[in-house]
Formats: C-alpha cells, structure tokens, sequence
DNA sequence: TTTGAATATATGATTTTCCATATATAATAG
DNA sequence: CTATTATATATGGAAAATCATATATTCAAA
C-alpha cells in the first residue's frame, strides 16, 4: 500500500476515530459508530466506504447491520501504525468510547466460531 | 500533537518523501531537496514552511543555505511513526536518493562541534 | 412498512500549485 | 570599501484541484 494513500485515510478526524475505535473494539457496526462519534449517519457511511475501498477496512453483513473490522490481510507495517497511534492518543478517543459504552441495545455478534 | 494534524502532514506525496529524505540523512537543504525531488525551488519552499510551522521540522541557516532537520523536540510516538515508515518504505524514495546521490557539489555542514 | 445503511448531487471549504517577486547572503568588479 | 551581480530561499496572490458536508433519495433486510 502507498504510504501517502495510506495517510491520507488517517488524515480526517472522523476516519481516525473510527479506525481507532474499530481497532479498539474489534468490530463495530454503523449505528455503534453514529452513537460513538455524534455524527449523521450519511456522513459515517461515506468515510467507511472510504476507508472500504481503500482496503483499510473489511465489512460484513450481520441480518439488518453491518459490522467493520480492520482488514486482516493489511502489512504488518500499517497495522502497526494504527497499533502504536491508538496506544499513544487514547485520550483522543475517550469520549467517543464513553458515549459508546453508554449507547443501549448494542446488536449482539454472532459469535464467528461453533 | 494532534494525531489529525500529524497526519495531514504525512498525507502529500512531497511533504512525505521530504520528511522520509531528512529522516534518512539527518539534514538536507532546500536545494539538495529540489535535486532529490526534481521539483520546484517555491513548490518544496511552500511545503517545508508547513512542516516547519506544525513543527515537524527544525530549520537552521548556514550561509547561504537553510538546512532541515525533524525536530528533536517531537514526541516519541510521532518519531518512531516516522521511522518506522521510513522502515517499511524505502523503495518509495529510492529514486529521489539517487538524484540526490548524482548531484553535484553539494554544500557542506559545518561540523557541529569543536 | 420500519429500521439500518449506502449513494447521488450540489455546495462550500480547504489545499495545492504556479508565477512572479522579495529578501538575504555571498562573490566579484571597480 | 562600495556597487553590482549571482545564488539560495521565502512569500504574496491567483487559479486549479481536492475534499468534506448536508440533503434527499435509494436499497436491503426483517
């Protein structure tokens, strides 16, 4: 992956809390990131899809949400990179990880394995 | 430093070949820059002014020239970012080290010490 | 038909680039 | 020593390109 391509995703607020916090959580879906973030759905939606077709990101469909999760197959120095940039801001993402522990009914994962 | 910020200064194909180029030999002038780069004298001006003024870079005069630096000063997390980019990614500035390399005359460092 | 998510379009804002010119130091001629 | 010229770098201003956002609409699943 170009490394300018690779920053440039990182460079927008609203696409860095969302790697971090998908990079935190695992997994995430739409309207868990909504809550989080505080921002419209549409605009959540175009920056995922970024982040998409950048290959940043891997999503699946769950009945009626979509979960995203970091895309295991990035190199190892990306996934680095976001390692090491959510271990060193996570003051950065506090208060969207507040609202999202305080967001009711999140949909349940199928669990991946039995 | 805002993660953000840092990030848009790493997202630009010149500002990101001129950090990894500083970061490989330690400091680089304007000049030895266009060399490197084979781009204009006010193109690579305008970008270092911005690097500079997030404070990503340090700037010294010697003579006739200014040479550039990253900035001691910068947190280890931004630092190890950029070492660890420079790690993964030589081959995107292996091209401008060689004009560098191929240039003539360029101008010497006054030793920093004694 | 309701809920969750994606997309199209238009618009505004920021960024990047180019050209010309300004400044600052150095080298040279008189 | 002073005036002139050359070299290195910075910057102002305008044009072009890119990017982000809002609104409206569409799609898909239950």
């Amino acid at each position: 992956m170009n490394p300018v391509q690779f920053y440039k995703c990182l460079a927008d607020d609203t696409r860095l809390r969302t790697l971090l916090l998908i990079a935190y959580e695992g997994e995430l879906c739409v309207c868990e990131l909504t809550a989080a973030l505080g921002l419209s759905q549409p605009k959540i939606s175009r920056h995922l899809a970024l982040l998409r077709s950048a290959d940043l990101l891997q999503d699946r469909r769950q009945g009626q949400w979509v979960f995203y999760r970091i895309n295991p197959a990035l190199s190892d120095w990306t996934k680095n990179i976001l390692q090491d940039t959510l271990q060193a801001n996570q003051q950065f993402i506090a208060k969207d990880l507040r609202n999202l522990f305080q967001m009711g009914e999140r949909p349940e994962r199928a669990s991946l394995c039995c």
